[in-house]
DNA sequence: ATGCCTCACAGCGTGAGA
């Protein structure tokens, strides 16, 4: 079962490279941020080729700003917009949905940007962090939480440290508030497969930063420990941020091993099938 | 070349993004 996670700045603008992504990576749940679309457009621009593609999708949407989807093949059970707690500005936004997909609950969060630590959407963000933490502290184990957390865990999860000195995304209330999520047992798929590496998901459009590579990475998926012992591969697509019209985000992808339960296949092979080596885990063909 | 910002809404500029 193939996981991912790409805020797509606009779906409107991406929706080529959107559906050419989907038909090459073939991911089986798929989480979207920044659709920028009323759920209205996103259903009249979308609701067909995903359907063709052989996607179930639940989207939270709002006009011009902000906007989460979820989009699967592996059942879309339970979905909830937003999460109980969750504050607003002060209105609610767009920017978070769940839904249980492969017996797996999955999030799709565009966390507050938090703009400037002075700000009151700064504020918000932290609010908006702690609320969410008491949410996935009540799911249990079988959870992934996926998206724009507009937060780089680490130092090393940003270009350069001095960069950013004084800004959003890296301040210690921050990481905190990041960190009090994952210490609820949750496992940074991408960190733990490439501890020492630089990999970033974000490199602003200007002044040629991704050619640079000067980027952070901010897009993550953190997942229960029943989750994390099936984890196959954790990548980020760079690819995906190359080429003309790219979101200035790439998808992160998370591969698991067969799900022991739900609805995507049975657990044990049939008695004709040869055992896999390691790593090379199948998944569900579309 | 992976190549020097993009998006939405408004309305030919402005605010936001991170």
């Amino acid at each position: 079962m193939r996981i991912a996670t790409w805020n797509v700045n606009s779906a409107k603008q991406r929706a080529p490279r959107m559906l050419d992504w989907l038909a090459e990576r073939r991911p089986d749940v798929v989480c979207l941020q920044e659709t920028k679309l009323t759920e209205e457009a996103f259903d009249e621009q979308f609701g067909d080729a995903l359907g063709e593609l052989g996607y179930e999708y639940a989207v939270v949407g709002q006009s011009a700003w902000n906007g989460v989807a979820i989009l699967s093949r592996v059942g879309l059970k339970d979905v909830r917009r937003g999460f109980p707690g969750m504050p607003g500005f002060p209105d609610a936004e767009a920017r978070a949905v769940s839904a249980v997909c492969g017996g797996i609950r999955v999030y799709s969060l565009y966390v507050p940007n938090g703009r400037t630590p002075d700000s009151d959407h700064y504020a918000y963000k932290l609010e908006w962090l702690a609320a969410l933490r008491e949410s996935v502290a009540a799911d249990g184990g079988e959870v992934a939480v996926c998206g724009d957390m507009n937060i780089a865990p680490t130092d090393a999860d940003v270009f350069d440290p001095a960069a950013y000195v004084g800004q959003t995304h890296v301040t210690p209330p921050e990481r905190a508030a990041l960190a009090a999520l994952t210490d609820l047992g949750l496992v940074d798929a991408v960190r733990a497969r490439w501890p020492e590496d630089q990999v970033f998901s974000y490199w602003d459009y200007r002044a040629g930063m991704f050619h640079k590579n000067l980027g952070m990475r901010i897009d993550l998926i953190l997942v229960g420990a029943p989750v994390a012992d099936r984890v196959q591969a954790a990548w980020v697509d760079r690819a995906a941020r190359k080429g003309k019209g790219p979101s200035d985000h790439a998808p992160v992808i998370v591969d698991l091993d067969t799900a022991p339960d739900g609805d995507i296949g049975p657990m044990v092979p049939p008695p004709s099938a040869k055992p896999h080596k390691p790593g090379s885990a199948r998944l569900p063909q579309a």
